[in-house]
DNA sequence: TTTACAATTGAATAACTGTTCAATTGTTAT
DNA sequence: ATAACAATTGAACAGTTATTCAATTGTAAA
């Protein structure tokens, strides 16, 4: 595949449900806290200000499109992104804000 | 700003949005086929295979992101890709995709 | 076995969103 | 002026989705 013209329409399907789950701020804050260290729900919850639930709502539906991995350690879970696209689309995203808002 | 951490919640829930218009499939086919030369929306609208008002409305909601950009040229309207980020992403992907799946 | 902590799950609801259809505006040619 | 082409707009509908609350499962300590 060379160009994005020669993307089927599948492919651009799965992209635009990755981009579908990036979408949301809720999910996209987890997304950005735990893309440098992994980190547990609760704590998920306590730094983004959500509850349990909802947290562990929308890890679910990262986990099942392989977004992120979650790892079981005693009594909490601990999530880690697990997507080198969406990775390296953050951190694109982050240097691009770097630049142009320093 | 140095790392995503660092980003404010303003700043997620801008990048949220940018995210959640480039999540609806009708709407990255339509990025992504402007992405490289300008197009009608008579033409997006036959290369995509929706009706031109679906594709108008989208390409408003693109439009007041400025995520894209419409000049008129006679009768037609044509649109481009007016945001560097999103085309940045958008070429990253395809980048992503092609060394994956060769 | 209990007790307490951590996380997941299901149901229910309110809000949002993509799409269609019909009507309208803007532009060029006759 | 009027006809034809291109695009925008508004209303309306069906389907989706984010969030909350209550109940449940899994794990470790007492």
């Amino acid at each position: 595949m060379t160009t994005l013209a020669a993307m089927t329409q599948d492919h651009t399907a799965e992209l635009a449900e990755v981009f579908h789950l990036m979408g949301d701020p809720s999910r996209l804050g987890i997304l950005m806290l735990i893309m440098d260290q992994p980190c547990s729900v609760g704590e998920i919850a306590a730094r983004t200000g959500h509850s349990v639930s909802l947290v562990s709502h929308h890890l679910r539906l990262l986990r099942a499109r392989r977004l992120v991995r979650g790892e079981r350690r005693g009594k909490q879970v601990f999530y880690s992104l697990d997507d080198a696209h969406v990775r390296s689309v953050l951190h694109d995203m982050a240097e691009h804000m770097r630049e142009e808002a320093p």
